[in-house]
DNA sequence: GCGTATTTTTAGACAGGACTAAAAATAGAA
DNA sequence: TTCTATTTTTAGTCCTGTCTAAAAATACGC
């Protein structure tokens, strides 16, 4: 229950993100890639997460979080996406610029400030990439209609409501595209030599590689 | 020029603090009361510092801010007092409460990011503790018409402008005697025997310990 | 100016976090 | 199944920042 290192909450945070949906369990090396660090650091300090019972960690088997850890990683989630909001919606950045800066304020200790913050912003649900933001107990909600452009069929009429990458450059590509949270838009046509998808958005239509469509994430609307 | 550790920007700050005003140098062993430390701590980080030309530092001599480190110092010092605006400001937070706050987000490394607080909090000059916020080149305010309250004669009329001790114990003090930047006040009385004043705020009267008085920062106004 | 008290520095240790290189375990192909 | 390629762990090193204990320098009373 002490508090964790910023580092110690970094690796929560990624060996959650990496474990979500079905896949249960990640490897040293995938863990290593995603942090930008090497294999053998990521064994030290998963052994030292699984000693205070953080991360269950079976050598040679990768690891997992325990339900500790899973509620550590989400408070930190929590704060992460409680500042993009900030820097968005009160400070004017753009959404390709808040992550790095929220990857620093997301390890600011207090309580009553993540709730202040929370409180300040209206109790947001969603943060600018469109995650959604796990309340004071970790409770996260579940996006169940929520699929990848590029799963939907031709005529399809749907919403914009997240993104699968929070890289600059895609945000930016989407920016330039004036594709956003909330833009509708329809399927006009399905490429099957290379996957890619055209869509049309009021009077504009575009085409979207299957890499583009496949990293936004859409809603069904009724047509 | 390279990004300084939250370790080398604390320790400027704790030089910037003490060597202000006719003090000229610090002491190995003040900084390490100020900041909860060991001398041979203090030690070894000026001479890291001096290595890097932030700090003067002569063996037994004691230390000072070079004019590069001073700017260092200021920037951090802007970030501070920014955030504890927006803590007390924004988010409702006590003045009691922010400086503990401050000294984790003062840190956060973002030029841009501070200057878009600073625009939100419409530029303030002050911090909710009357100090001046230094601008963004590092220049600061010199409240050259501040003194100290107990300085003041019998039928001085004042107005709080700042507070020389952030600690919160004398600032919940200070909110249950209901004084707060801004509050006039009369001097009523002073007492040789323990120097403390009795002094006049509207209809309200009140003993002030010399302690207390002396914590207090005033400007003189026409009787 | 001398000798003691205090301050400051040095030496050595340790904990956290990261890296390289080498060793061990596992996975996969033949 | 056996041999090799890949993954993972271990061993040893380094850097930062801190501490304790000992040594050195300074300050000061007489
Ligand atoms: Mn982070
Ligand atoms: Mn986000
Ligand atoms: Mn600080
Ligand atoms: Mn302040």
């Amino acid at each position: 229950m002490e508090d964790l290192s910023h580092s110690e909450e970094n690796y929560l945070k990624a060996i959650y993100n990496t474990t979500q949906g079905e896949i249960e369990t990640v490897s040293t090396n995938e863990l290593a890639d995603k942090m930008n660090t090497k294999a053998s650091s990521i064994t030290d300090m998963v052994k030292k997460l699984s000693d205070k019972k953080l991360v269950k960690y079976k050598k040679y088997k990768g690891c997992s979080l325990t339900p500790e850890g899973e509620k550590s990683a989400l408070k930190v989630i929590r704060k992460h996406r409680l500042w993009e909001v900030f820097l968005v919606d009160k400070l004017g950045f753009g959404w390709d610029e808040v992550h790095v800066i929220a990857e620093q304020l997301e390890h600011i200790r207090s309580v009553k400030l993540t709730e202040k913050l929370d409180e300040f912003l209206e109790f947001p649900k969603y943060d600018p990439h469109g995650d959604p933001i796990p309340d004071r107990d970790g409770n996260l909600e579940l996006r169940t209609k929520m699929v990848q452009l590029n799963e939907l069929e031709v005529a399809d009429v749907a919403v914009v409501i997240g993104v699968a990458d929070g890289n600059p450059s895609f945000l930016q590509y989407l920016d330039q595209n004036k594709i956003q949270l909330g833009t509708e838009l329809k399927v006009l046509d399905l490429f099957d030599f290379d996957e890619s998808v055209r869509i049309g958005m009021g009077e504009r239509e575009l085409n979207l590689s299957k890499t583009a469509a496949s990293k936004i994430c859409v809603e069904r609307l009724e047509k």
